[in-house]
DNA sequence: GTTGGGAGAATTTTT
DNA sequence: TTCTCCCAAC
């Protein structure tokens, strides 16, 4: 048995080794709230519970890893077995299993943000919408999307939004129907109907439900103030029986009520959990007390939260830099200045991390830090498997994999010259509404519709996956995905992108990321589910390793790093004149400064242009961050212009 | 039916 | 400045 009481304060500890029964861990940044994860899960399964009857709701698949890993490090292999991830991987894991009972098939296909999109478009031009006025896809997206994560019927959620709109409300609703018929007819779910439906197979199906009730005996989830109502009512439907929930976050990190996060989830706990115990985690092992100061007093305002004071525990250090410089430019020198010294200083590249509001503040450092040749890894805002070329050869693995998948066989059709959204339709009409590909009359049927300018084209593709499927490389996704590139895709790669290399690059080392997982189909099923913030699939490990890391603050959310910049500190910035819009609530863009300050462990560098250029290349003045300007004076070293 | 050119709009956060 | 949409020519 493990000596808990040497690895965790007396709060951690009270909260590891808490008995049965639902618990609340208050914990604020900084304090250990991962350690107290990690050693509860060891906890549980010393003291014999079945590691599968364990439950680890997480907010990305890398911060399940990362417990999971620390954790068997504690208690041996039989945490392995311990089912975790985020809410959408667990409810496609259920969902796989249990699809047929709501009308899907187990294979069921998983839209990503950019097939959801097309969808809709479809569904828009087929009810000869659209024009002008009529909301662009993204909005259309985002409407449903909140309307799913609320369990609100769309009618409500264009109610508060009516002034915004042009159009007559009814027509986006049609458009709502449509696209939600047309996803059920081709068998495929969006992210948010991952929730819904896991959601509905719990509540609808009894025996499903008893099931999943019997075997999860403790429920643990993670950065609990970004849940919403339909991940909340999952958790509490799955705990029903057992009770033993152990809900940990900060409602102070509430960052993600845009997508339908409530705190009040948090706030409601006791309420809903009556028989809950309470523990709070105040002691901050992380940040050094003058940055500590600043965190409290920018997040003091808020009202409505628990009241939470971080408490330092490490000796006092530097105050952070508040930095009034030109514009962005001077912004983007005196970064790469600071890193410079950092590593005279005996720091690594990988101890430094710049946080931003939003992908776009950081164009002109990253311009700078590839001038200045200073390594560092962006986490962008389009993922790894969003990008358009790995997006191809996941259509062309999906359509050897399985006969049903009409969007991959769109996707990979739509590839040839002369073939179009037209094309494609007649002949997947043709094949009776599938392309089985290990049917060799099938696979002739198909070569024969193609119209001759691009049957030559298809030639070595077909031949691929009639090698996939008979003869000696049978069931090699390796070897599919390289006759696909050499007879096909590398030159229509060079045909159409500048950046063709790279992309092939990214293609090879797809292959090889799914030669190292159990199979394809295990693959295929979760990789719309993988993000970049998951680093499942690492591009460039050694460059990865030692470089400075540029971020969102969201993507930087549970990570810290010795040295922390925070660019664009202006109003219009952050706080985003878009989030706060004609509101005067900033409490969530508080939120996120406070997320982005707490990240910083010895050194906190607040940027602060006084001008921005706009890409049009008009100028105007920003003012400081209210962020910044409220803080008193005594707390931050202010410096104007490259005098740092 | 498809593709490419030219004009126009537009810049948040993500599973 | 870059991505997106619409229209006209293959």
């Amino acid at each position: 048995m493990t000596d808990f009481s040497a690895f965790l304060n007396p709060e951690q500890l009270a909260a590891a080794t808490a008995g049965d029964g639902p618990l609340l861990v208050l914990a604020a940044a900084g304090t250990g709230k991962t350690q107290t994860l990690v050693y509860r899960v060891a906890y549980l399964v010393e003291r014999g519970l079945p590691p599968e009857s364990i439950l680890l709701l997480t907010f990305t698949n890398r911060a399940a890893r990362e417990m999971l890993e620390r954790a068997h490090g504690v208690a041996g292999d039989a945490v392995g077995a311990v089912w975790s991830g985020t809410f959408h991987h667990v409810c496609n894991r259920m969902l796989r299993r249990h699809a047929p009972k709501l009308g899907y098939r187990h294979e069921f296909v998983i839209a990503d943000r950019d097939d959801a999109r097309k969808l809709i478009d479809d569904c828009v031009k087929e009810l000869k919408l659209g024009g002008k006025d009529f909301p662009r896809r993204e909005v259309l997206n985002s409407l449903f999307s909140h309307a799913a994560n609320r369990a609100l019927p769309v009618e409500d959620i264009l109610e508060s939004r009516l002034d915004q709109l042009k159009v007559d409300p009814m027509d986006i609703v049609r458009v709502h129907d449509r696209y939600e018929q047309r996803k059920h007819e081709l068998g495929i779910m969006d992210f948010d109907d991952l929730l819904v439906n896991g959601l509905r197979l719990i509540e609808e199906h009894a025996d499903v439900r008893e099931r999943y009730q019997a075997q999860f005996r403790h429920i643990l989830v993670d950065e609990y103030q970004d849940t919403n109502l339909l991940q909340a009512r999952l958790v509490d439907r799955l705990a029903e029986r057992e009770g033993n929930v152990m809900a940990v976050g900060d409602d102070f990190q509430c960052i993600y009520s845009w997508r339908g996060a409530d705190f009040r989830n948090i706030m409601d706990f006791p309420r809903r959990y009556p028989a809950a115990s309470i523990v709070k985690l105040e002691r901050n092992y992380r940040s050094v007390p003058e940055i500590l100061a600043v965190a409290n007093a920018c997040i003091a305002g808020n009202p409505e939260q628990f009241q939470k004071t971080l408490r330092a525990t490490r000796p006092g250090g530097r105050k952070p830099r508040a930095m009034f410089l030109r514009d962005g430019r001077e912004q983007a020198g005196a970064v790469v200045d600071l890193i410079r010294r950092g590593l005279q200083e005996g720091r690594a590249l990988r101890d430094m991390a710049v946080l931003y509001r939003a992908h776009f503040h950081s164009i002109e450092l990253q311009l700078e830090l590839t001038r200045a040749g200073i390594a560092h890894v962006i986490t962008s805002g389009v993922g790894v498997f969003e990008q358009a070329h790995v997006k191809d050869v996941l259509a062309l693995l999906r359509v050897a994999q399985d006969g049903q998948d009409r969007l991959a066989f769109d996707r990979l059709l739509s590839l040839l010259p002369g073939v179009g959204p037209r094309s494609v339709a007649t002949y997947w009409l043709k094949l009776g509404s599938r392309f089985d590909s290990r049917d060799k009359a099938q696979r002739e049927a198909l070569a024969a519709l193609i119209k001759p300018g691009a049957r030559e084209t298809w030639e070595p593709i077909g031949e691929a996956l009639a090698r996939f499927h008979d003869g000696d490389e049978a069931g090699h996704p390796d070897k599919l995905v390289e006759r696909f590139v050499a007879g096909f895709y590398a030159a229509y790669l060079e045909k159409t992108y500048e950046n063709a290399k790279e992309r092939l690059e990214d293609v090879q080392e797809l292959a090889v990321q799914i030669m190292r997982s159990t199979s394809l189909g295990a693959f295929l099923q979760e990789v719309a589910l993988l993000t970049n913030t998951d680093q499942a699939y690492d591009k460039d490990p050694h460059k990865r390793a030692d470089a400075v890391r540029l971020s969102t603050v969201h993507q930087a959310k549970g990570l810290e790093w010795p040295v922390v910049f925070i660019l664009w500190a202006t109003e219009g910035m952050f706080p985003s004149s878009r989030s706060l819009g004609e509101t005067e609530d900033d409490a969530e863009e508080r939120r996120l400064f406070y997320v982005a300050a707490t990240r910083a462990r010895d050194e906190l560098n607040i940027c602060v242009p006084e001008w921005r250029q706009t890409r049009d290349g008009g100028i105007f003045a920003c003012k400081p961050s209210r962020f910044v300007a409220e803080l008193p004076n005594e707390l931050l070293r202010s410096v104007y212009g490259r005098r740092y």
